[in-house]
DNA sequence: CACCTTTGGTAACATATGTTACTAATGGCT
DNA sequence: AGCCATTAGTAACATATGTTACCAAAGGTG
């Protein structure tokens, strides 16, 4: 009781509503919650209209890439490729050069379902920013921008913030 | 092709990586799964978490709150409510005033492990936040609250953002 | 006080997601 | 070439999550 030198925050200090990550990830899925009504009414799931979009950035691109630059990990991206495919929005041809993977691209139609949901994203983004002054927008991006730095900066191969370190040592 | 008056953008527009909807669930998500650590060692779920930081908040709450207070629906709460019931770490009662209501709180066993936890997730933050400077930091807490109030701000009743009423009218 | 409506919560089912292995193809390395 | 390590992707299983329908308790309203 008299050696009580741990962490320098009482516990009363937590509450929720103003836990910032708390927010941002129950932000984070109100967001995704309105979004699936743009790309539901095209029949797209969400980890579909993620490949979908990210495959849309580049002709042709690897599924280890679209890993690579999504928040799903490679059976998520495995599954949703597979029905787009079935579905005959994107092409999945196997690289000749190195017959593991796979290169997808958007076919005609895949294309067409990109382009109507992205309007609709973009029309939503733009409804949402319209709540901040144009300074503000900017704002907002930059302070986004470090935090995702912090953020994804990451333990050496755990893949994740390494904050235990700081609260476990003596 | 004369007729081309629809939406104001150009879907080249669209690169999902500067998509702030995107960019927002797709942080939540990496905070998720970095705070998961925290609670996971005290063998809790997200859901479980969420409950046991809901109901600290109050002596006693009940579960339509707790669903009236975090991005779960009454489901998930119910699940979780039983399992940390069972784990001994929440007492249930059933309301005598209106008998349908189960009356929740904390048991001096959750009540620790709630603290436990609650210490490693405030380290975090403060670790997060640290990328940020004083006045950045609120600046952040500003605008994120301006477009919490724009996500929240929701149409009728279904409880999502109308963005698409801006897109079909002629 | 019956009757209909609303509300809090759960059961049971369907779907989605995460995990662990496994296969196939490749790239060194000796 | 022969062998081991690595990589891309998937199958099969276990969990988790979402949906629909349901029950039991309240709250009105005639």
């Amino acid at each position: 009781m008299s050696e009580n030198c741990g962490p320098s925050f009482h516990v009363n200090e937590f509450v929720l509503s103003r836990f910032a990550p708390y927010r941002i990830v129950a932000m984070g899925h109100e967001l995704s919650r309105c979004l699936s009504r743009a790309y539901a009414g095209e029949g797209l799931t969400i980890p579909e209209w993620r490949v979908l979009a990210t495959i849309s950035q580049a002709d042709a691109i690897a599924a280890r890439d679209v890993v690579a630059n999504t928040p799903m990990d490679k059976m998520a991206v495995s599954r949703a490729t597979t029905s787009l495919e079935v579905k005959g929005l994107v092409c999945r041809v196997t690289d000749p050069k190195d017959r593991r993977v796979s290169s997808l691209s958007l076919s005609v139609s895949g294309r067409a379902v990109f382009e109507r949901v992205a309007v609709l994203a973009l029309s939503f983004e733009k409804k949402l920013l319209s709540a901040l002054s144009l300074e503000e927008r900017e704002s907002f991006d930059k302070l986004l921008a470090k935090l995702e730095r912090a953020t994804y900066t990451v333990a050496p191969e755990s893949g994740v913030l390494d904050f235990a370190t700081e609260v476990n040592k003596e």
